[in-house]
DNA sequence: TTGTAAGCGTTATCAG
DNA sequence: CTGATAACGCTTACAA
């Protein structure tokens, strides 16, 4: 059995990858000077490391992170749980979170949790014990669920506060604030806010906001909901939103307003001259909606990366620094305008 | 309850999770039929066998997948390793491939390749190790740098071949097939291909079946490009696409005709009286653009399904199944339409 | 500065 | 059917 490594079926036998016992032999060495050598600099002599550095990129070694995990106890794995993969939102925020974790050297897992009783048993008890933390952005998991996996690993929570769990949030008032006062300067009297979730931390959070200001501005105010964060909850608030005689609608994210306005269009209305719609998050895709959602945009880049610097700053044990608060802001498209006379 | 587990900061002291030896001890057994009890079905007396599953059950028990890796050398996770995480076109793939995953008990890893050259020094050779086995879904990559990966673990090929290496490739030329003669039956006789990256096998193979069946049809094909993949790509592209003269564009995806109806609508132009424009893959937001875009359709969650299951198929020894064909089909929206008298 | 040896949680081999 | 015991590749006291 000669080491055929170009047949044609990928699996099989591949060779083994080196080991620091590889290199400790080549060397005459032992493998403990060889752990040092490549993890901690300056504990062995200039002079070695540089030759078992050589070795090293000679026999293409790479580290075994499973070996390394078992003594010390830590994967450099991180996990990030989404409620649905299939939502845009979710990728600007594991684009950072991504690029975040490549900065710190670590690596990042995924999962979905669609409800909480897939949670039990699904991706995530399998995930679980492979890292060391985990970031939360899963709006419809139960407050008792997320405690259970508190209790197991270190977790940062991304738009959603549990007590006083360390959570990534940004500062939605501002956006909702530019938001509602846009809305008045075109003259709207009558706000609709199209909820999310019932579970959902965030939607709440954001109807409140949008009640003070709506209040504020002397405008009336009417929630409808719960609904399904999709673009069918949007289309199926329809009936409501009409019912409701607002002019100004804001809806949970970006899917639903996107729904909600394929609803009404196809009723025959004319948009944004009969209603004019606000959605949030600037997900991809909003701005060539027709007409272009105007909407309340999140750093969800920066927000998934933050997560991750924070998760990992507790994991260092340092002091989890406070959650940066991140800016929402107004993007005015062609979604918004004047009410009808 | 002493069990203090609302402790603020959630890193520190958590409890270490049951081992296989706590369910020993508990039991007066030896580890190893704890571990045979919980990993080998009935090699173990039923009685000991359901003794020890309550216990574990009681203890709150998971098994290590690091310390498990160690001695199988398998740890039971697949790495994703897609071109550019911003792309709608692979939330479908990695919806697919995490279901996937999930079925099979394995879980999934991600990483974004940009460039080869990243992928030398950077995640995915951190990825690399941590994984059985890879699914390249990164047309950007060169042909060497996969070599080289497929060197070191097994490698699923998307959307593009190399050689003999297991791939999945959906049929793309019975989606091409409908979109020119659909063209054709609008009247169309110029067409004209917006390419992708040079590298892009699938750019390249998607052009030549586009002009098989143009010249079939008696029409006329220009092919411009190498183009970026993305939305300025597309915008870009739009001085040459309108020297072609031609009156039916398709481009290499959508994200780059979404890009290029924009430009020409910038320009003044009234799609899709002017020109009819298809893309490739249906993402996110192609129905919900202006006019709605008519595609080729890939069946992408089932492309990233696939690739599961074919790369475990192989990890498991079982002969690599000889990947299905998928078919891709024309999905007629609004953005087509006769062209101009 | 370097080597020795123990141990991380599991599986696998071999006896009993 | 069950129990020792030796790996797996790496880190980390503790010694030299």
């Amino acid at each position: 059995m000669t080491d055929n490594d170009a047949d044609s079926s990928s699996s099989g036998n591949r060779k083994p990858s080196a080991t620091i016992y590889d290199i400790a032999r080549e060397l005459g060495l032992s493998p403990s000077t060889v752990s040092r050598a490549l993890t901690k600099p300056g504990r062995v002599s200039e002079k070695t490391a540089t030759r078992i550095h050589k070795v090293a990129a000679d026999l293409g070694y790479r580290s075994n992170p499973m070996a390394r995990a078992l003594p010390t106890g830590r994967t450099r794995m991180l996990g990030l749980v989404v409620s649905d993969l299939t939502n845009p939102v979710f990728f600007r925020l594991v684009r950072g979170a991504e690029q975040a974790c490549h900065e710190l050297g670590y690596t990042l897992v995924f999962a979905e949790s669609q409800e909480s009783a897939e949670a039990e048993h699904g991706t995530l008890d399998r995930l679980l014990p492979a890292v060391d933390g985990v970031i939360l952005a899963a709006a419809r998991l139960a407050d008792e669920d997320i405690s259970r996996i508190a209790g197991i690993k270190d977790v940062v929570l991304i738009n959603r506060r549990i007590g006083d769990m360390a959570a990534i949030v940004p500062d939605i008032e501002s956006g909702i604030a530019q938001a509602v006062s846009h809305l008045a300067d075109l003259g709207h009297r009558a706000i609709a806010y199209v909820g999310g979730p019932a579970r959902s931390w965030m939607s709440r959070t954001r109807g409140d906001l949008i009640f003070t200001h709506a209040v504020a501005h002397g405008m009336t105010y009417a929630e409808i909901g719960p609904n399904d964060p999709t673009r069918e909850g949007g289309e199926r608030a329809l009936r409501r939103v009409r019912a409701s005689g607002a002019t100004a609608i804001l809806t949970y994210n970006d899917i639903m307003a996107i729904g909600l306005m394929r609803a009404y269009q196809r009723d025959g209305a004319a948009l944004p001259d009969e209603v004019s719609v606000i959605g949030f998050d600037d997900i991809f895709g909003a701005d060539f909606a027709t007409p272009a959602l105007s909407t309340v945009r999140s750093p969800l880049d920066e927000i998934g990366a933050e997560a991750v610097r924070l998760l990992v700053h507790g994991l260092d044990g340092r002091d989890a620094t406070p959650p940066v608060e991140l800016a929402t802001e107004l993007v005015v498209r062609e979604s918004t305008a004047r009410p009808p006379a």
